[in-house]
DNA sequence: AGGTAATAGTTGAATTTGTAACTAACAACG
DNA sequence: CGTTGTTAGTTACAAATTCAACTATTACCT
């Protein structure tokens, strides 16, 4: 494979990025997947209820910056499966109050295990101070 | 928005590098999208062959790790915009070779150098040991 | 109050992707 | 040779995502 030009595309952020994304949720999804049949708008939605307890569909979207439509599905599915409930707001009937049931702390708990052993595993090959600038260059590229 | 629990979702690498690649696809997207027409694996294909001249669908997907259909069918397409040929190979007939054709190396230059300025653009904000201990990060992520 | 705009969330249709099965050709081994 | 296995690439079907339109409700403005 000779190359006869001089852009290297395998360093051009948005592939590398994304190659990196990919390869190092593929872990992840297949426990997830797996364990529970969950995509990953599923355990994304299943995180921000474990972690931050009651939000709307609307505070997890901006978030996570997922499309309402996505976390629409993901609710609709995690509801199905009877891992959150929907309470619907007092003053603004457009409004649904989300939570994790029993279930859905179960499942969450049993996940977070799982991310935190697999975050463990991923920057094991990595110095820590590579890690933080790793993190705060990511954040920057994200947007935060 | 009270966080109860220790477990920091914005941090976590398979979450955190996810959004990163996405902030920082959108631009590029943008523009092969509304130049071009093209999918993502639309543009990695042309980049592949820009670069390296003839390849095969088969050295395309192992180099991008991308799956064999999408090949494919990024293929099917590009070439259906008369962006690029296939001529046999001599010795074995499933091969088929690929190469760009003109319009399709003036697609390439000009999205190269659409990706370079992007690039630019994307490692403006960070200091230039940082974005070299990004790249290694991100290269050992992804496995390479 | 009444009309217009904005927001939360859902749904349907079209596009894209994933999975498996398939065809065609080559390889390896007796 | 011939049978079995492997590989390159395509296709069919199901699943997921995107995009636009939609409902229902609240906010804004005069």
């Amino acid at each position: 494979m000779e190359k006869n030009d001089a852009f290297d595309l395998q360093l051009f952020l948005p592939y590398l990025l994304n190659q990196a994304a990919e390869t190092s949720s593929d872990g992840f999804q297949q426990i997830y997947k797996d364990r529970y049949g969950m995509l990953r708008t599923d355990w994304r939605v299943l995180f921000h209820l474990g972690i931050y307890g009651r939000m709307t569909a609307r505070d997890i979207g901006r978030m996570a910056q997922v499309h309402k439509t996505k976390i629409s599905r993901a609710v609709a599915r995690l509801e199905a499966r009877r891992f959150l409930t929907r309470e619907e707001d007092g003053a603004d009937r457009r409004v649904a109050h989300l939570r994790l049931t029993a279930a859905g702390q179960a499942a969450y708990r049993d996940l977070r295990g799982v991310a935190e052993a697999y975050e463990a595993r991923l920057v094991s090959g990595l110095a820590p101070e590579d890690v933080a600038v790793l993190r705060r260059a990511l954040l920057h590229l994200a947007g935060r």
